[in-house]
DNA sequence: GCCAACGTTGGC
DNA sequence: GCCAACGTTGGC
C-alpha cells in the first residue's frame, strides 16, 4: 500500500468537486515524473489532495479505485507497454480536518526532502511511509484501510 | 502580475 | 546530441 500527493488548481477540480462526483479519473497529467508516480498506483493506494493557487494546502485524502489506464483522450503505451499518458481513478476519502500548508510543511524539519518542497512544479508525487504518518497527523486523517 | 525553476522543442 | 528559445507551473 503505497501513498500519493496529487496537486489540483480548486478552480478547475477541487477536493469538493471529487467529493459531489463520488468517483473521478484524474486526467491531464502530462509532465513525465509525475506519470511515472501515476504509473505506479494501484487500487487501495492513498492519496492526498493538495490545492494550488490561494489555499496551497493539503485538503484531503482520496483512494485509488482503478489502476493506471490509458488517457481515452490520448492513448498510446511506453516502451515498457504502460500507459504513455496515465490516468486513474479516484474516490474520494475525508476531508482533512486540519488543511496543512504549504507553509506549516516548509517550517517542519521533517519534510526537508518532501519533493512538494524540493520540486515545486511537480503535480503528482510518491510519499513515503514516514511523511504519510506525519502528515495524518497533522491533518486529522485516517489511515488507509488494509 | 512577476518571475524562478523546470520541461520541451527545434535548429544546428 | 547539444543547447538556446520558448512555454508552463505555481509560489510569491
Amino acid at each position: 500500500m503505497a501513498t500519493f500527493l496529487c496537486k489540483t488548481e480548486p478552480g478547475e477540480y477541487a477536493f469538493d468537486d471529487l467529493v459531489r462526483d463520488k468517483r473521478a479519473p484524474w486526467t491531464g497529467v502530462s509532465n513525465n515524473q509525475a506519470l511515472i508516480s501515476l504509473r505506479s498506483m494501484k487500487v487501495g493506494d492513498e492519496v492526498f489532495i493538495y490545492h494550488t493557487g490561494d489555499q496551497k494546502a493539503i485538503v484531503g485524502s482520496a483512494f485509488v479505485v482503478r489502476g493506471p489506464y490509458e488517457d481515452p483522450e490520448q492513448p498510446g503505451v511506453t516502451a515498457e507497454g504502460l500507459p504513455r499518458f496515465a490516468v486513474v481513478d479516484l474516490k474520494p476519502g475525508p476531508p482533512a480536518r486540519t488543511p496543512l500548508t504549504l507553509g506549516a510543511i516548509k517550517a517542519d524539519k521533517r519534510f526537508a526532502s518532501f519533493l512538494l518542497v524540493k520540486n515545486s512544479r511537480l503535480s503528482v508525487m510518491p510519499v513515503v511511509d514516514d511523511l504519510a504518518k506525519v502528515i495524518r497527523s497533522l491533518t486529522g486523517l485516517p489511515a488507509p484501510k488494509a
